[in-house]
DNA sequence: TAGTGGTCTAGACCACCGT
DNA sequence: CGGTGGTCTAGACCACTAA
């Protein structure tokens, strides 16, 4: 049950003798991070649950509560945890209000909070992976795939087309109808279903114009310019597990972005 | 020259009586960090110039050295600052090879650097204020903005095409030969010919049918799909100082996005 | 070697939450 | 009230840079 100090991941440098390699300097902290990613990839705590207190973690890893917590500080930086005085730190879970839909950056262009998302699925089946699919999701080509489509509307407007693929091993008994009782983010789906958290993601976008299909489903013209969201998705450990791509009509509604 | 501890700043809250009002906790090291911020606006350390010592300011402000530490480690977070070890905490600056084109998001499809961007001043000129600019740059409508515009190469091939607003008054001087005669980023040029830093920006995406105008620029069909980028741009204290609208094309390059 | 930022510790106390 | 995270301090030592 106890664990103990990884002193030896330290990489020792004796000062007479400099380092074969240039061996990178990992300090504590960033020890005991990984050491709790780990726990998260392992499960040993659950999205939403609390984690052990500050002070029972420096106990379990042989450190000051100081350094528990500069670990800590940066896995909330990059929102894995959550932080509550008081309460304590928990996994973050895309279910709560404040974190629900965290990755849809759409925003209504007069201020609004905007209707809440709808979404329908106009497909779901299970397939072997196009090349570029297997090559974002870091799979064989031709390993399963779960594939969806399905169509977000704001206030009944029909506004975003998403095709996601997410790797069949990792989904297994995911289907269309499993998917239209649920109602809230797909990802809190996921999580709860799946035990898969993602916590990261990257995106590419172009203006590209709309196919006949394309517009057929969002009710807009043939060639009408749409915003297209190819998106990898992450879980902990930075492993691939979702890739997508929406097209965004954006008459009414705009992709947010804050530069830092 | 010496200033003292803020130690009014902190709400006092006797522990009988509850506040009036419920004032905002605000600890040390934020009001510590209000401080360097109002520094940097005063133009105290220039955009690129080290700024004290953490344990220098640590006596200037009488607080220790951890509390300066940790308004930094904010400050650095944002990107008002960098740290480097050794050597001291200086001011972010645009002219740097890894900050250059902080802000500009766009990447070649395939993954290689890509040429570096050419600017050519399509037009430059000094105006009164439409009303949705001066809104976005919190002016009078009516007061003097300059207005630039520009076209964006890379390897040759118009990308780019950009509306920039500014605010006259802070802007004295700026001319389409001025602007010519300069090489780099936008922002570095801002910084050393007028003393304005962007540390923040705020966009909003949408695709576009390209006008007749702007085809013509891009070298584009008319009614092309772009990608139409509305940014605002703040100096330190958020406060805006710049409007900008660009149109890409996306046909080789797209921008790219992080969500975490 | 001196000066900078970076890490780690230990302890005191504050703010917030639930019981 | 006890338990949690949040702040602040003081001091020791490490890593990196430049003279």
């Amino acid at each position: 049950m106890s664990e103990t100090r990884p002193e030896q991941e330290i990489p020792a440098r004796s000062p007479g003798r400099p380092p074969a390699a240039a061996a990178a300097f990992s300090p504590l902290y960033r020890q005991i991070k990984s050491l709790i990613v780990e726990s998260l990839e392992r499960g040993e705590w659950k999205a939403g649950e609390s984690i052990p207190s500050e002070f029972d973690l420096a106990a379990r890893f042989q450190v000051s509560q100081g350094t528990v917590r500069k670990a800590i500080d940066e896995l909330a930086a990059e929102h894995l945890l959550l932080r509550r005085q008081g309460k304590g730190t928990f996994v973050a879970t895309h279910h709560e209000p404040r974190t629900r839909y965290r990755f849809l950056r759409l925003a209504p262009d007069d201020d609004g909070e905007g209707e809440r998302a709808e979404s329908r699925i106009v497909d779901c089946r299970r397939l072997r992976a196009p090349a570029d699919v297997s090559r974002a999701l870091e799979l064989r080509s031709g390993d399963a795939v779960v594939c969806i489509r399905r169509v977000l509307s704001f206030g009944g407007v029909p506004t975003v087309i998403d095709d996601i693929w997410l790797p069949g091993n990792l989904f297994k008994g995911l289907t269309a109808e499993s998917l239209a009782g649920y109602r809230g983010p797909l990802y809190g789906f996921f999580e709860s279903e799946f035990g898969i958290n993602m916590v990261r993601a990257d995106e590419k976008l172009r203006a590209v114009a709309a196919s006949p299909e394309t517009a057929e489903l969002l009710g807009a013209a043939p060639g009408a310019p749409l915003l297209q969201v190819e998106r990898v998705s992450y879980t902990y450990g930075d492993r691939p597990v979702e890739w997508r791509r929406g097209q965004y009509l954006t008459e009414r509604y705009h992709y947010r972005n804050r530069l830092t």
